[in-house]
DNA sequence: CCCCGCTGCTTGATTTTATCAAGGGTATGC
DNA sequence: GCATACCCTTGATAAAATCAAGCAGCGGGG
């Protein structure tokens, strides 16, 4: 029973998930952009500090030399920017260009509109938000 | 205030699905298995009606044409099976092998031994899970 | 019955992602 | 200042994804 909740919930979050990143993949193509690069812009939060690419590596759970090449493509294009690191000279942070703030603010706001959590009551939205974020503390 | 909540939600529910692929990629690992691959698996319900390449495809966003790949894989791996539809001639449906079983029911039960939702209280679970079915009803 | 359009899978060529091994440059501790 | 560890990069390679055809199998008009 507890085994079934468990097993239903794993695979709503997956659903869920995948949905998104179908939402996702329609304002790709208007953008030009590929899931991966897309991955990447989405954990470039502009206002908080920036992120280092090994990093970016941890949170996607691939490679460092795997976020090389996906950096240089977003820098390619203009998006985004890699900095040397101020106090460290070894790491390098990659930051948004103006144009990739755009693009991200873009990308976000399509896949608001159109996710599956959209539909919930501001209270259940925020129930949700409470309950996921404590399974995200405790982890 | 409802824009960005409706931002974190997103957030939040990418960054679970990604620390669930997490936990996944460990016991990936151990089977020998890469992510897409364990992607398909997990659609593979044994108790479900055997999903056609092309549903597959559907519910992973991507090409029939790659469908057919990662089918080919699991069936040379002995873990799942291309059997014709018995009513369309033109449909293959992908059906797990008693081998391909066991090995999904371990990718899940280690999943949802780490998974940070592992951590809530059962009530808590309970409550998320009716947040996400509504969600995923009206989606 | 028989085309004809439609659908579903496959193949081949190509591009994009990802991994691994190795290397160069930079910090940190002794 | 040396050893060590860390971070990014490069090159070679494998995996995965896309696209464009192509080959059946289905189903609905003539």
């Amino acid at each position: 029973m507890s085994q079934e909740l468990a097993a239903s919930l794993l695979n709503q979050t997956m659903w869920l998930a995948g949905q998104i990143s179908g939402r996702m993949q329609e304002a790709l193509d208007r953008l030009d952009l590929t899931g991966p690069l897309a991955n990447v812009l989405w954990l470039l939060q502009p206002d908080a500090d920036p992120l280092s690419l090994r990093a970016i590596a941890g949170l996607l759970h691939c490679d460092p030399s795997n976020v090389t090449l996906l950096s240089a493509k977003l820098e390619q294009r203009g998006l985004a920017e890699r900095r040397p690191h101020p106090r460290d000279g070894r790491t390098r942070t990659l930051v948004l260009t103006e144009a990739g703030e755009e693009v991200r603010e873009r990308l976000l706001t399509t896949v608001m509109r159109h996710s599956p959590l959209a539909g919930l009551t501001l209270e259940e939205q925020e129930q949700l938000h409470a309950l996921l974020a404590k399974a995200i503390d405790n982890a």
